[in-house]
DNA sequence: ACGCGCAGTCAAAGCGCTTTGGCTTGCCCG
DNA sequence: CGGGCAAGCCAAAGCGCTTTGACTGCGCGT
């Protein structure tokens, strides 16, 4: 509990010396080193992150803004990827400031950060369609790594992404490989870009297989449970409603769940569900779950990949990387034939 | 994008004037202020926070320590905790630092945010029955607030929390009322205050309408969907299973209601069924959602009162305060007297 | 006319660290 | 024996701010 100065005037040494002891310096012989080392843990010395950075100009901090729609509501897959990269920041020494904020004052909290020189370096979360959030990092010359991708200029920035139009495209290939062809899509608001993505693989497997797309059959919104449910109820009640179903995420398919059971029919029987499943934590929705087939990429991982790009590249060691997690299928028992179909022996797709 | 010297420089004024006109000391003339500050914006400058932080040893940020339990989970109340405690700290010109850690490296993160002199005070979360981290953070002198409450010694330290008690003894006597005595409780664990005295409450209000306690209807466990479903199963399973249950998250209740459902039976009907709802922003059961009975509490509410209290605190403007939140009981349409019973006209209780 | 107080300003001393640029040794080798 | 060099250490100069203590005028009361 005391400073440079006093730790070095009770080793009889300068503080230059006891500060390279400490920081691992070489011109420091070992025995100085060991001596400094120990009457430091003795004194409970440890340097004064302020001061540190200061002299240093390198705050090991970095920031995420988060943005706070209405309903003062915060995404809840941010609580997974805070803990994985909240691991890396521990283990490679950095700080985490979280700064909650309307999602109209984000632009100005980056400028603000970038102004106080408050943080090394930010990671950005959820990008939109066109989002002006890389360009303005640019220009601030304020290092970040985006957890998704905008639609252009996604080589101009790192990124750590799932590749979400594949996972839809082969969930919905899987579908059709069960004899489905009314198949419909739970999305979340398309203006941000995984969504749209996740379309677009939904589309590209229909037209695949000659199936055509149906606007009906198909909602954009946000991905919570009651909208889940209020979607589904809305197709079940059409004139032709389908047989399978797409969701994109594992809250929204709570509610999808909620409104077929309501409705007396038995998923995997009846009709067929996917969903989208971040691997909540606290949901563990999947095989030892609620049995629905999920296709699944850890949140938390990529919020490691995010963590250490961004700490490489602040370090120096790293320039642009992308990285494209791929999500996996995990077969439950949400999923079947269409109800009235037989089952023939070579007619459902890969286990 | 300069610094105080070069900002004085140009404004032909000392550092002393202009860190003090912008800063509001009565000692600079309005036209020098106005002056001031106009040139400060023109320039895009803003002090630097370490060098600040190092002249006033303030750091004007708050730490929360997050511990992390086994599969990488936080537990989701958080989010919404750190919404509301975020949004004082934003308006008040605080920092969030948050620091993800293994659940046994908890204290030494409190140790070396004082040491390296990071925070001006942090927020504890989840206290367990004999918590050792008021005592640590009053040796440390490190000023917190607690979300929630420790058994013993509550009144050395300012605390924010439910009446968690009481809620539940409502909320069981509700259910007496309407006529049930088989009422299981899915609680939390009980090393966790608050769902030792959810269960106390329970109890209480069992024992005034003479209903004797059954170890057998009661489970306490982890608050996620999976586990919520296991103990529901398990009680229906039994001999005498219960009319009606109380469980302590919105999350086992989704597990809860699973369970009902498989065994076909309704609820509201077959099974009455309350829930607390720590209002969880991402499901919105309760009346406009799945139509469960909660008993309700805002938990951005007690984040912002923490965050409040905190600070006020750091500024010594306050010294130990207690906020006792009072938990509400809203009617759904998951409870109803036990089936085979009569409806008469007065036996129903309050609505 | 004189001194006093006050408003307004400034120079300089920290805050606790890192880092540059020397300054001693002691040793090796021609 | 002496020059060269590396190893080991140090004094002092920042880093960019806040804050103390002192210094000017100037108006005012007596």
């Amino acid at each position: 509990m005391a400073n440079l100065k006093e730790l070095s005037e009770k080793l009889g040494l300068s503080q230059t010396t006891v500060s390279r002891a400490l920081n691992g310096y070489p011109e420091v012989s070992e025995t100085t080193r060991q001596r400094v080392i120990d009457a430091a843990r003795e004194h409970n010395y440890a340097p004064d992150s302020s001061a540190r950075r200061l002299a240093t100009g390198k705050t090991r901090t970095i920031g995420h803004v988060v943005p706070i729609s209405k309903h003062d509501m915060i995404n809840p897959h941010f609580t997974d990827f805070i803990a994985g990269a909240g691991a890396v920041y521990n283990r490679r020494g950095y700080d985490m400031l979280i700064s909650v904020v309307d999602a109209d004052k984000e632009t100005e909290t980056y400028r603000a950060m970038k102004r106080n020189r408050r943080v090394d370096g930010v990671i950005v979360h959820g990008p939109v369609a066109s989002d002006a959030r890389p360009g303005l990092l640019h220009s601030l010359g304020l290092p970040f790594v985006v957890h998704g991708r905008t639609l252009q200029d996604d080589d101009s920035y790192s990124w750590v992404d799932v590749n979400n139009r594949r996972a839809f495209a082969e969930a919905t290939r899987y579908l059709i490989g069960l004899g489905h062809r009314r198949i419909a899509l739970v999305n979340g608001w398309e203006h941000m870009v995984f969504a749209r993505r996740r379309r677009e693989g939904y589309e590209e497997a229909l037209r695949e297989a000659g199936i055509a797309v149906d606007p009906l059959l198909m909602s954009s919104n946000e991905m919570i449970e009651p909208v889940g449910h209020e979607a589904m109820t809305a197709f079940l009640a059409s004139d032709d409603p389908p047989t399978a179903v797409l969701v994109a995420s594992a809250l929204s398919a709570l509610g999808v769940m909620g409104a077929v059971r309501e409705h007396g029919l038995g998923p995997g029987t009846d009709i067929s569900i996917i969903s989208y499943d971040d691997k909540l934590s606290f949901l563990d929705i999947g095989p030892d779950g609620m049995g629905l087939t999920v296709i699944r990429s850890g949140i938390g991982e990529a919020g490691r990949h995010c963590a250490d790009m961004l700490i490489d590249m602040i370090e120096g060691r790293r320039g642009i990387v992308h990285m494209l997690l791929e999500a996996s299928l995990v077969p439950g028992t949400s999923t079947g034939p269409p109800a009235g179909v037989a089952v023939s022996g070579k007619s459902a797709a890969g286990r």
